[in-house]
DNA sequence: AATTAATCGAGACGGTACGTCGTGTCTTAAA
DNA sequence: TTTAAGACACGACGTACCGTCTCGATTAATT
C-alpha cells in the first residue's frame, strides 16, 4: 500500500506526512477511534514511531490533523432568513458528524479534555468555525432583520453549544428546525 | 488511611465500596483524572482489583459513581425572572465545575465518548438534570411571562448546551449574565 | 510450542519461569547472544514483558539464569597429579565454553561490566567455582606434593585467570597442557 | 565548547577527528560507557553522524580509538628481580585501570565480545602489550635467573590473565605482590 | 576561472528494543 | 462466598539509538 520512503534530507518529508494521515484515516474508518493508536498508525504507514511523535506529539494532535484535512469548507448557504440559515448550519453539522470522516470530532473534543496541546489546536479551529458561523448573522444584519442589541458572538456560541451538546450525547438525529426556531426567536426583530 | 478490611462473608461489604470511592476521589484531587486507574484505586483502597471490576465494570462507571456521590442537590433559587434564573443556574454550574469535586465532569463527558456503559449512565444523569432544569421554566410559565409556543425541553437543552460548551472549552469564567440575556430574550413575552 | 499459561494466584508460576528460560536458551542457540532480547524472549515464551522484568530485572540476570541452569556440575577428575588436574580443568572449561550452552559465558562477563546486579550474581557464581576449583589443590596437599607456602586461593585464581583470558580473546583452542605446566611448576615440591 | 567547523575540502578534517575523540572522552568521563553513543558523541562534537560512521564504523572502533590515544607508553621499570618486575607491572596496570582514562578498558573487552571489528583491534593491541610484557622475561633471562624450559609467551599470558581477571571482577585493589610471588616461583631457578 | 568531487553540519527517515504502565482475568489463602 | 493480594498475557506507551539517507555549504584539486 505504501512504498518505501527514506529521508529527503534534514527536513520534513511531505510524503511521510501524507502516508501517516492516510493510515490514520483508514484505521479510523476500519476500526474506529480506539484502533487509532500511534503504534498502529506507524505500522500501517510504514513509518517509525519517532517520526510520528516528531510531528504529532500526541494522539490528539494526530486526530486533529486528520480532522482538519477533511474540512471541506462547509459553506453556509443563504436561505433568506436567519432561522433558515441556523437550521441549515445545524443540519449540515449533524450530517457531517454522522458520516465516517466527521465521527472523529467528538473524540477530538474528548481527547482535548486531557491534552493541552490538543485543546489549543481545537480552540484555534473552534474560533475559526465560530467566525465563519458569524457570517450568517452578518447577513441577517444586512437584511435589517436582526435585533441590534444581541452580540453576534453570543448567538454563534449558542448555536455551537446546541450542536456540540447533540453531538456529545449522540443525538445527531435531533430536530434542527425546532432548535433553530427556539434559538432564533429572540434574535430577530419582532415582525 | 484505610484500615484492613477482610471479607464479611458471602455478601457485599459496604465499607469496601466507600473505601473505593474515597480512594478514587482522593486520587482525582491529587493526580488528576489520568491518575485514576483501576490499579491505583484498588491499591489505595486496599481492595483487590477483582473487587473493583465486580461493581464498577469500567473506569467510566467508577468515575460516574464518584461524581454522583457529590451531587449536593443543586437547587435553582427563584430569582423572580427567567433571565435571573438562567443566569443563576449558569453561575452555579460554572462555579461547581470550577471546584475540585466538579472538575471531573468534563472528563466524564470525555470518557463517555468511548464507553457505552458510561454514556448510558451519563445520559440518565443528564436527563435528570434536564428535568430539574425544567423547573425554572415551569416557574416562568406560572408567572405567565413565558411564550407558550416554545417547548420547555428545547429551552433547557439550549441552556445546557451553552453550559457544556463553556465547560468543554475551559471558559468557565464566561459572562453568565450575557449568555442568559441572549438566550432568554426570545422566550419571554414581549413586555 | 508453549501452551497458554495464566496466573496461578499471587505467587510465581514455575511453568512460566521454565518457559522463559527455555525460550531464551533456544533463541541463544538459534540467533546468538544478540538475538536474546527481552522482547524476543517474551514473545517466544508467550510471556508478558512485565513478567520477565518482574523476575529478571535485566538482560544480564536472565542470561545468568540461563547459564546457571546448565551447570552440569563439572567435576574435576583426580588424575593423580596437580598438573594433570589443572590440565583437565582447563580442557573441560575450554570444551564447555566452546559448546552452544557454554558460549554465553563470555557475554555474561561482558554484560556484568555495566550491570551491577549481574556483576554480583556472577561474582557469587565465580566464588562458588573458585571454591570448587580449590579441591584439586586440597587433593594435591593430601598427596603431600604441594608446596605449603602458596595460598590455594591464589593458585585457583591463576588458573581461572588463564581460562578467562583465553575465553575472552577467543583462544579456546589453546594448549591446556602447556598452560598447566607453566602454572603448576612452582606450586609443587621439587621432586 | 567546540567551534564551528566546516568541510576543508575533499579530504579528512583532522580537527573533526580530534573533536570527536575529545567529545567521546568527555562523555565517557561524565556519563560512563553507556553514555557514549554515536548520537551523543556526534552531537557533542558538533559533527554529523555520517561523519562519525565514515571514520569509526562501529561504537567499538570509536572506543578503541579513545583508549589508544591515551596509551602513555607504560614502561616496565627494571626492579632487579623477575618477581619485582611482575609486581610492578601488575601494580601499574591496576593503577592505570583505576584511573578515569583507564576505566574504559574493561568496557572495551566487554564490547569486543560482540563486535568482531573491535575484537580484532583489541587483539592487535593486546599482542602489542604482550610483546612489551615479554621484555621483563628477557631481562630475567639475561640475568640468568630464568628457568629455560618455560616459554616466555606462556608466562606473559599468565600475568595478563591474572591482571584481566582482577580487572573484570573489579578487584583492582588486589595484592599484586602476592600474585607475583605465586606466579613467579616456578619460573626462576631454585636458588 | 570554472568545474568536479569529497567533506562537512544537520537532522529526518524506517526500524528495533527498551522499560513502564494499565487492562481485565485468574488463582490462592484467609475470613 | 467474598475478600486482599498480586501474578499473568497482552498491548500501547513514549524514548533512545541505530545506521542510512539527502540536503545545502564549503573548499581543494582538476580541468
Amino acid at each position: 500500500m505504501t512504498e518505501k520512503r527514506a529521508s529527503i534530507g534534514a527536513r520534513r518529508n511531505p510524503e511521510t506526512e501524507a502516508a501517516v494521515l492516510d493510515a490514520a484515516t483508514e484505521i479510523l474508518a476500519e476500526k474506529g477511534i480506539s484502533g487509532v493508536t500511534m503504534e498502529a498508525v506507524a505500522k500501517r504507514a510504514r513509518a517509525g514511531k519517532a517520526t510520528l511523535y516528531r510531528w504529532w506529539p500526541t494522539r490528539g494532535a494526530l486526530l486533529m490533523a486528520v480532522y482538519r484535512r477533511r474540512k471541506q469548507e462547509i459553506c453556509h448557504p443563504d436561505t433568506g432568513t436567519l432561522e433558515g440559515d441556523v437550521k441549515a448550519v445545524l443540519e449540515s453539522l449533524f450530517d457531517h458528524w454522522s458520516r465516517p470522516e466527521g465521527r472523529v470530532f467528538r473524540h477530538i473534543i474528548a481527547a482535548s479534555q486531557s491534552d493541552d496541546d490538543l485543546r489549543e489546536a481545537l480552540e484555534d479551529y473552534r474560533l475559526e468555525r465560530l467566525a465563519h458561523l458569524g457570517e450568517i448573522f452578518e447577513r441577517a444584519a444586512q437584511r435589517g432583520t436582526l435585533s441590534d442589541d444581541v452580540p453576534a458572538q453570543e448567538m454563534a456560541r449558542a448555536v455551537m453549544g446546541m450542536a456540540w451538546l447533540h453531538l456529545l450525547v449522540g443525538r445527531l438525529d435531533a430536530d434542527a428546525a425546532g432548535i433553530a426556531r427556539t434559538l432564533v426567536r429572540g434574535w430577530v426583530r419582532p415582525s
